[in-house]
DNA sequence: CGAAAGGAAAGAATCGTTTAGGTTCTTTCC
DNA sequence: GGAAAGAACCTAAACGATTCTTTCCTTTCG
């Protein structure tokens, strides 16, 4: 039915293995006899079946992509089309492919990794994300698989080759930003805490508030997923304390959006009112209202150097562990303004 | 090196074959041998080889995923996180596993699934997109590949299985939600003219005007990508005809995104203003301001029914080419209000 | 001129499963 | 008691490549 390598070498006089290494291009066929096999293959529209090659070859040349478990909200984040996008682009030009894990809940996914893992299916996995105490790199980790993942690993970062942005810095640069513009009153609006992202961005604020000798109030914190009626909650708590901010660091752009609507609901004006700059830097952020001054992270160069690296430690076992750290740069638009004293 | 089914037969003395068997729960093996054998794969830590079983199976488990041009800005939008949830959902239920397209131009995507196919890399595809004069679909077609379309395929549409909404009907029912709200100059805001979406919602658009004898204005047909400067010229110029439009139809919310801030940058309130409704009524028509009016399209079940029927095609050729077509509310907010006649 | 060297291709084993077709042994029934 | 039937496994040939080893020719050179 299908046309095998052996259909080939039939018709072009020649042995399978020579077919094989003609496939190869390997130098110990002849220029003549490679052209006359690369006819047959042609007369005969041949192509090569993966599967098999695989099998001898002991490489499927795919890599697993793992997300977020897609219950999740994180999983609608305008970074993911945009991460693999560029993970997208490194593995097309080495000739791999990509498998996605499929599941909802986290249990299903660590499922679903055993599975992609002990079935060979892939040679080398990216993690998507990281958080504290996560199964799934654990696991990765014992079973030696070759991995990247995107962010900082929560523990033994050095023995864990990934591709991050200082994010503390881009926080601290931030909310210094923030402070450059007279505010001394500045809120940290978070995500999920268990997001290694959102600590560390938290712990560049703080340390900007230190180094400016601003005083760093636990009440100025709120972790919410803000699309939702608790968050909007936590938002309007916030902002009918007694000494309310003037300025917000918001740890996403998705969320910041949720941040824009309930600000408006309560009549609040940004930036007349509220200073806020947020991180990523998605489309998103330049078709809100106002465009939101945004950290750019490069999350397709994030994507890209995951991938070329996780191809480099497949290719090469002994390539050693590495932290990539992809710069970032804050892009300013319309949602931050000076602090202005109010009216008294 | 790994441990595999021969192993596990030495170590239960059986075949190969039983162990075999055994995996597939066979009614041939007697319950004492399978406990036997369960045992010694327990024992090794056995995991099945999906490559080799492949093979000799001739069917992979897997389906590709064809994503429309990553350099598309389309690829940004959040449908494609949601209807991959669908999908992911139903594939995760039936153990296939998903294979991404990659390519950034339509030329190395086409490319792509090439390989993916005729390498047997994939047992089936689903299309989550369709325009017209489609390489890749003819292709699918030509090479009897079993795929399924999510939209409806420009021509043919009877001979390949589709999972759509009824989008002409639901275009038709948000413009009369408009006019029944008085409003009888409505525009209407398409994306991509070659998507058949586009095509089908600006058709319902026009089917309402007609039934409502309401005049169809080529001066109020504009097709942008709404994200970039040029559409939000396009837009200006909408507003600034000699009688301009009181509601908008919208084909995309994250497109209602764009207008909804051109709009204020002109100093236009929605929808004190100007009506819009919108669809697909991803997340973000939630945390918009105002929450758009959207038409729930239910991309989840559309991914969820593509990947479904698909399995369904793969496991059964003979299956009966079918259209699906999922359901559609629209889901009102707080972008649309009645007609109020302008002070004079 | 004949042996050694070396290039080019063929042969055959292998990768880890599946599965058609046998084989063995027990059971059944006339 | 012996043939037929059937249960429970086993043998071995695929599946479609890759790759190690061997063989067959030419060349080359003393």
């Amino acid at each position: 039915m299908t046309v095998t390598i052996k259909d080939v070498a039939k018709r072009a006089n020649v042995a399978p293995s020579t077919v094989s290494r003609v496939i190869a291009d390997s130098p110990r066929i002849s220029e003549k006899t490679k052209k006359k096999v690369r006819e047959a293959m042609k007369e005969l529209g041949y192509h090569p079946n993966f599967i098999a090659r695989s099998l001898a070859n002991k490489s499927t040349q795919v890599i697993g992509l793992i997300m977020p478990s897609s219950a999740d909200k994180a999983f609608q984040n305008p970074f993911f089309p945009e991460v693999i996008r560029g993970i997208s682009k490194a593995v097309h030009d080495r000739q791999y492919a990509l498998q996605l894990s499929t599941g909802e809940t986290e249990a299903e996914i660590y499922e679903g990794v055993v599975h992609m893992v002990q079935g060979k299916r892939v040679d080398g996995v990216i993690l998507l994300y990281s958080r504290a105490n996560d199964k799934i790199m654990a696991y990765l980790q014992k079973e030696d698989v070759p991995f990247v993942v995107i962010g900082k690993p929560h523990k033994k970062a050095e023995q864990i080759t990934h591709v991050d942005n200082d994010n503390v810095r881009a926080a601290r640069e931030a909310t210094e930003y923030l402070i450059e513009l007279g505010h001394e009153r500045i809120a940290f609006v978070g995500g999920n805490v268990n997001l290694i992202v959102t600590m560390d961005r938290l712990l560049g604020y703080e340390k900007a508030l230190k180094s400016a000798s601003l005083s760093y109030r636990k009440d100025y914190i709120v972790h919410e997923e803000f699309l939702k009626e608790g968050g909007q909650e936590a938002m309007k708590e916030l902002l009918s304390l007694k000494e309310p901010p003037t300025a917000l660091v918001v740890a996403d752009d998705l969320m910041a959006l949720g941040v824009l609507n309930t600000l408006a609901e309560m009549g609040l004006r940004v930036p007349a009112d509220l200073s806020i700059v947020s991180f990523n830097n998605v489309l998103l952020s330049e078709i809100s209202r106002p465009p939101l001054t945004s950290v750019d992270i490069n999350i397709f160069q994030l994507g890209f150097e995951a991938a070329r690296n996780l191809i480099q430690q497949i290719e090469n076992p002994n390539e050693p562990i590495k932290r990539i750290i992809i710069p970032h740069t804050l892009v300013k638009r319309f949602s931050c303004d000076y602090y202005k004293a109010p009216f008294e």
